[in-house]
DNA sequence: ATGCTGGGTTCACTTGACGAACTCAGTAGG
DNA sequence: CCTACTGAGTTCGTCAAGTGAACCCAGCAT
């Protein structure tokens, strides 16, 4: 995928599902901010192939998404782990915003993962705001402004 | 898909993924968001196989997020368009953050779609924000907080 | 040398996406 | 009435992607 399918014209969300769109790539990204960072514990959390995984994690750190790190545990030989880059982890907003949703339309009884704010223990949610400081509550609050057009 | 694949008991956006998740049908909905109705356009604006809008907008109806609605044009006869309901506009905040991310780590340039506050002007952006007014600055920040167990 | 474990690869099979061709209702023109 | 046209699909053959089970390999322990 990558750069083949999909058309990038009209705006960024086609390059960013061309990157991130396949499927188990998002979910494999909310176990890494779980804390996830080990094949086999991929593996685990999801169930997915492991064909799968190992085409998603590559295809993940080769977009700089996620690096690969040696370590080593107990008597075991040296491995290597997947960590966020600062590029994965700007994807956080995105995650809890499908989070947000499926908590609020999907639910069957409380949501299974709650997020509270370290320094002061509020939960905390995704929103949308202005640079001057508004929030603002939907799409009929924003006007689109393209930019340059289709190259 | 729906019920089927993936696993929601870890969080939520499994469920959502479950939902919008199989191909195209974000960017439907962006589409959606940026005014397109009718399945024509639709399909003009994707480049998608008709086949899989077709089923894609049928997935979107039922699971609520859009809505069928009768129409007529000029000397045709009557047909409907696509709408979306509130529930699918609850995913605007999703769309802006892909949109997002898009624009940060992908440009080749300038952003081709940019937002701007209906009021007053300014660029509208996708930000954490907890229930005590403060701003997230990312995953660091939060502490996860499982609520009832894996049922 | 034998077995165990983590991190894969290979393979047969099923599901999903693709694009071209076909369908069908109604409207317009002749 | 007959023909053509349009929007919104459906059908179909082909090709790509996802699935699950089986196999592989390095290194540590016994």
């Amino acid at each position: 995928m990558s750069d083949a399918s999909y058309d990038r014209s009209r705006c960024s969300v086609a390059g960013t599902l061309a990157v991130v769109g396949e499927k188990w790539s998002l979910l494999l990204l909310r176990e890494a901010f779980l804390g996830v960072r080990r094949f086999a514990d991929f593996q685990q959390a999801l169930g997915a192939p492991k064909a799968v995984l190992t085409d998603r994690l590559a295809t993940l750190v080769q977009e700089g998404i996620l690096r690969k790190e040696p370590y080593q545990a107990d008597g075991s030989r040296q491995r290597h782990e997947y960590r966020l880059t600062s590029k994965g982890r700007d994807l956080y907003p995105t995650l809890v915003a499908l989070m947000q949703w499926g908590d609020r339309h999907l639910a069957d009884g409380p949501p299974p993962l709650a997020l509270v704010h370290a320094d002061c223990g509020a939960p905390v949610r995704v929103a949308l705001v202005c640079d001057d400081g508004h929030e603002v509550a939907g799409p009929r609050d924003v006007r689109p402004h393209a930019g340059t057009p289709t190259g």
